[in-house]
RNA sequence: CGCGGGGUGGAGCAGUCUGGAAGCUCGUCGGGCUCAUAACCCGAAGGUCGCAGGUUCAAAUCCUGCUCCCGCAA
């Protein structure tokens, strides 16, 4: 098929060099503008941008979408249909009808769960064992559209929001490759959605990977491996940031010290009080310092039990 | 030129301000103790102190340039 394909960041790229190995015909890859980014705040191709280049295909980076003078651009080029995955931006009804076979979105979640954003990382937090990815005809609600094909994918039990993101993509392009597959064999079946049994996935940020140590240990391990590797879980220690990679929950109760105190320090670890149950901290990061295993950092840094982390600094 | 921190044996740090013999906690190797050990004791190896130049009798330490890494911000 001729296909107009519109997504932005990695999560798209193994969809799109899919869709050009299936033999189908990108003409055009549209995709946010380039922006500054980084330390040295540089511009920076969108990796879909980067990707459409290596493959020599023509790339589309308007600002806002929903102009007018869009939909005109992407009339010329006379697409089957538009692939949409991970794009960024709201499309309106006019694109979403450009094409004889509209705009099909791949989602990374299972169906009416998790629409929005950040669907990939929610599941984790939210403590799922099964998510996926689900292929839709888009319509102009968010996520709403009808339901073509899903692939489930388990999530282990030390998933991270960037393991996770890897596997969902890949299953991703499969799927939408197969989509595509049943739309010309005409051979694609439509699934009403119905309402969705989550909230809305909304968009991660730094904010939210403040640690509240009074929560119950399990929740923030699951912060820590959803928020992994990007906003990433952090809580304060004099004063500066610690970044915390990779911990594990165990037990129950409050015990006696308060939350966020560090009640055990060992060979390779240390351990956190919560507000149900203590998280055992293997791996974490310091400002100006690269990851590194908490036995390192015990070696390091003279970390007493009895200290405090905090949400504040 | 967005702000800031840092590069010291294999790991994580101290030492830099107030130049003057390479340190701490581990790891590794050898030996000992022990029923045994991630425990304990004894000993050993291993470092151009990121790179280059400068100042000095003397530079990890002061000055200049470069490079790599990281936090914040986006």
């Amino acid at each position: 098929m001729r296909i107009i394909f519109m997504g932005t960041p990695d999560f798209s790229v193994g969809t799109l060099e899919a869709l050009v190995e299936a033999g189908h015909d990108v003409c055009l890859a549209v995709t946010q503008p380039d922006k500054p980014k980084g330390r040295g705040k540089e511009m920076q191709p969108t990796p879909v941008k980067a990707a459409a280049l290596r493959h020599g295909i023509p790339v589309y980076q308007p600002e806002k979408i929903r102009n007018p003078e869009c939909v005109d651009e992407l009339k010329k080029y006379h697409a089957d249909i538009c692939v949409v995955i991970a794009f960024g931006q709201i499309l309106p009804k006019s694109i979403l009808e450009l094409t004889p076979y509209g705009c099909v979105n791949v989602h990374a979640s299972l169906l009416p769960k998790y629409r929005g954003a950040a669907p990939v990382q929610w599941a984790i937090l939210e403590g799922e064992k099964v998510t996926g990815v689900t292929t839709m005809q888009m319509d102009e609600g968010l996520d709403t559209g009808d339901m073509i094909q899903k692939a489930e994918v388990p999530v282990a039990e030390d998933e991270t929001g960037e393991s996770l993101h890897d596997k969902l993509a890949a299953a991703g392009a499969r799927l939408c490759v197969e989509t595509l597959k049943a739309l010309e064999n005409h051979t694609a079946v439509f699934e009403k959605q119905g309402d969705s049994p989550t909230a809305y996935a909304r968009m991660l940020d730094k904010e939210m990977g403040n640690i509240d140590w009074s929560r119950p240990a399990v929740n923030i391990e699951r912060l820590v491996r959803g928020l992994n590797s990007w906003p990433s879980a952090y809580t304060h220690w004099q004063g500066k940031t610690m970044k915390i990679w990779r911990a594990r929950a165990e037990g129950e109760g409050c015990g006696e010290s308060v939350p966020g105190t560090v009640i055990k320090v060992e060979k390779e670890r240390f351990t956190v009080q919560t507000g149900n149950g203590v998280l055992h901290v293997y791996e974490l990061q310091i400002p100006g310092k690269k990851r590194m295993e908490s036995g390192a950092f015990l070696r390091g840094y003279a970390l007493e039990e009895g200290t405090v982390l905090t949400q504040e600094s």
